[in-house]
Parts: structure tokens; sequence; C-alpha cells
DNA sequence: GTCGATGCAAAGGCTTTGCACAGCC
DNA sequence: GGCTGTGCAAAGCCTTTGCATCGAC
């Protein structure tokens, strides 16, 4: 988004463009729209600069730009909230992670988003986004885990020990 | 499942069958499959009887349980963990969430699951699990909504107002 | 110049942990 | 009886908030 196109967003809400909106919103389009950012590696990442900008204000900012639709919530599993780019071609993405070391894939289907829409529809809601969640073990982590000889077939048990 | 299962269980990972344990369990076995609870919740839940449980006893034994694939976590959205039973008839089931009131119904969707194995398999992982969020308004927000005629035609920014 | 935004530090939830005692096996 | 589990209280995250100052408009 334009640094005008922002500005007016923002004064459409009776709020102001400052540097460090300005640079939270770009530090997301710098890096794409697959990058999941918490709010302590935001303020790391603008700290490197000769930026300054505080923690508080990270978390403020990642609140407002939620709220505007320009970025975006995940929950994903680590117990942390994370952050991405909010884009049109991007509303109906999923994540494929890995509970073991975090690593996370995305991908898209015309399906899931169909299933969210008819179950939507069925109980009179409006569909406002849907996401597909799959937790799972990556290649890596899968061979380690054979490793271990895990004493259970279970394995959604792995989903959970990680911590 | 039964008190001697839960034992053995127990058991077979070393670990022993308390009162407290039991509980926690019970709660949700009496309460259903479609419970949605809070660690906190659990605790008031059991204090009310004469039982006697630590809100420590509780996270323990909630993180316990969902090791041993009894309980499950879920994300939803107002930023609290919460369990619920886990079943085999429950393992892919979904959450359509009211992001205004919390309303919760759910739902399955073998089209879903369909896609969350595609989706792992192409990228060689192996499937723990498979929940779909859907966020939305319930009719009785989308009525509210309507009367205080939102600024905007971009819905999904109520998803995160209400913080 | 006004009123919103920032930075700092302190406060706030929720969750985990250390330790002594209790209780399952 | 040994070793795990519990309760309590304290500590730990992560996130929000109060207040004085700064800065966009």
């Amino acid at each position: 988004m334009s640094r005008a196109g922002l500005r007016s967003s923002l004064h459409d809400r009776g709020q102001r463009l400052t540097a460090q909106r300005q640079r939270v919103l770009e530090l997301f389009e710098q890096l794409g729209e697959s990058s999941h950012l918490s709010a302590e590696e935001v303020h790391q990442r603008l700290r490197r600069g000769e930026e300054r900008i505080s923690l508080a204000t990270v978390y403020r900012s990642l609140r407002l730009l939620s709220s505007m639709g320009l970025l975006q919530e995940l929950e994903l599993a680590e117990g942390g909230r994370r952050f991405e780019l909010s884009g049109e071609a991007h509303r109906d993405h999923h994540h494929l992670v890995c509970v073991r070391c975090g690593r996370t894939e995305e991908f898209e289907s015309a399906a899931v988003l169909q299933a969210g829409e008819m179950a939507a529809s069925s109980h009179g809601f409006r569909l406002l986004e849907c996401v597909l969640n799959v937790r799972a073990l990556c290649p890596d982590c899968l061979s380690q885990e054979g490793d271990q000889g895990s004493e259970s077939p279970e394995v959604r048990t792995a989903a959970l020990q990680h911590r």
C-alpha cells in the first residue's frame, strides 16, 4: 500500500500516519506474503536499522494494522501470536505446520474455502475468513522421531510434547 | 474412557492415576464433545463440588491429557486456550466462530480432511490433525452490525476490533 | 496549537515452576 | 517405602496501559 493510501486510510479513522506505523507495514511488504512474524521479531528487525521504535508501539501498530485489514493475525501452534501481510490473493490460504520444528508451508485450496462457505451459510453466518491449520510432522522431524523409538503409535501425542 | 483404561494408559508412561486427573477427564466426558473449556473454567467447575483441586494441577492435567490424546487443545479467536474432549469421531472437526459474540458451531467435512492430507503428503509431511477455523458473523451480530452503519464494506475489520 | 502517538516502565493476564508434603503403586 | 503428583506461592512470558513528552495536521 502506498504511503498516501495508508495516510488516507488512517485519516478516515481519525488517526495519523507516523514513521513507526509506516515502517511496520513496510517490513511486511518487503518480506512478502509468506512471512509470519511475532511482535518481538518485528521489533528486533526494526531496531537493526537506525530506527527507533519501542516494543509497545510495535504491539499497538500490529493491532492497528490488523484492524484495518492490512495485516492478519495467525494462530499457529507454538504459543505465540504472529502476523502476516493480508492480501486479496492471500485471503484463503492455509498453513501446514510442523509441530516439532515449526517449519511452515502455505497452500491454497478452493475446496476448503467452499467447505467454509457452506458451513457458514448453513448456519446463517457470514463468512469473514477461513483458515485451515494442518499440524503435522515434516520429513526431517519424522526421521528423528523414528530414531527415538516412540513408545506409542499415537502420533498426535507429539503435537504437545515439545513444550 | 474407563477408569481402568485411563490408569493403564498412565502406567504405560510411568505415571499415576490420581483423583484430580480423573476428575478433569470426567468433567469433559460429562459435558460431552462440544464443550470448549478454558483452564480457569475447568478449575471453577471442579471447585463447585466438594472437590479440591488447584489451578496449577488443572493446567498440569490438561497438558497431560492432551499429550495422551484424550483432550485436544483449541485455538479459537478470543485469546484464551481452550480444551475439548478428543474422540475418533471428532478428529476432523471444524469450528465456525462468530468473532463478535463468540458463538461457536462445529461441523465436519471430508473435503477439508482430504485437502489437508493432500497438502501434507505433497510436502512429505505426516498429518497429525487438521482444523479449519471459519471466522464469521452470526445472524444476531449481523443484524446489529447493520444497525451501526459500518463505514466500510471491509467486513473483515470487525474480526479484530472487539479486543 | 491541538490532540493523537510514542517511549518508558509498571501493571496485568495467563501459565509454568520450585519446593515441601501427600499419596499412588 | 520410593518416587510421582499436588498445593501453594513465586516467577515467567507476553501483552497492555498510565503518564509525560513528542510530533502530525
